[in-house]
DNA sequence: TCAACATATAAATACTTATTGATATATTCA
DNA sequence: TGAATATATCAATAAGTATTTATATGTTGA
């Protein structure tokens, strides 16, 4: 049965937890701009809570969540504590789900 | 200042919201399931309550859901309702997430 | 029109989680 | 060692949502 069902679809239905998990990760908005700011490289958590001016509890909370699911990697240097992107491929996925986004909403305009 | 951004960052930071709506759709294992058999061609609810083995309400909450970020599009035939995906990039989303967190997990345990 | 079926909606519950404010922990430097 | 700084954690609250059970709506065929 395996071998019958398109490649699409055995990767995907085998891996349901770590796909959401992911997702859940990249449904808050705050979570998806400290991922955009993370592209630029490291930054340490005060560098992050200046630029997207947010609590600092917060973005600790944030980052944790992100570490949850190993979208980040964590350093020390000092008393700062550096976050990096895991990944660099999930900047791709945010870009292809905003084209998607984009065209979903230019299509419903058309009815 | 738009000018200097890279691309990847632009197009997402303007689309922040469909692109957290859209993740939220996506990190439910149900609804998962709901789009990887809609992958095989457009549904009705009853045969997907079937082939899920999910109740109804619960079925039709989900449609309702990936209907309201328009990632399915429905069409009524008789007393059936058809559903079916609006985009099937969602699909190659779902296996890029799924490569992402295999190998974020394998390199997990090579720590 | 009525019975049977397909689907949607409503109400209730339980659980998750984003956010805030307060506090704890850890590191550096004087 | 102690003060200052960086970060994490905790407790509380509010808001969202997945699921269930019950019920309503809509469609068909007799």
């Amino acid at each position: 049965m395996s071998r019958i069902t398109p490649k699409e679809s055995i990767e995907v239905v085998d891996r349901l937890g770590d796909i959401t998990a992911l997702a859940r990760s990249l449904s808050d908005e705050n979570r998806l701009r400290i991922l955009v700011y993370l592209a630029d490289g490291k930054q340490s958590v005060s560098r992050i809570v200046e630029e997207l001016q947010l609590s600092q509890p917060l973005v600790s909370h944030h980052l944790k969540e992100l570490k949850r699911c190993l979208l980040v990697n964590v350093e020390r240097n000092g008393p700062f504590i550096y976050y990096e992107l895991a990944d660099p491929r999930i900047l791709h996925i945010l870009k292809d789900l905003a084209a998607i986004g984009e065209e979903l909403l230019a299509n419903r305009k058309t009815l």
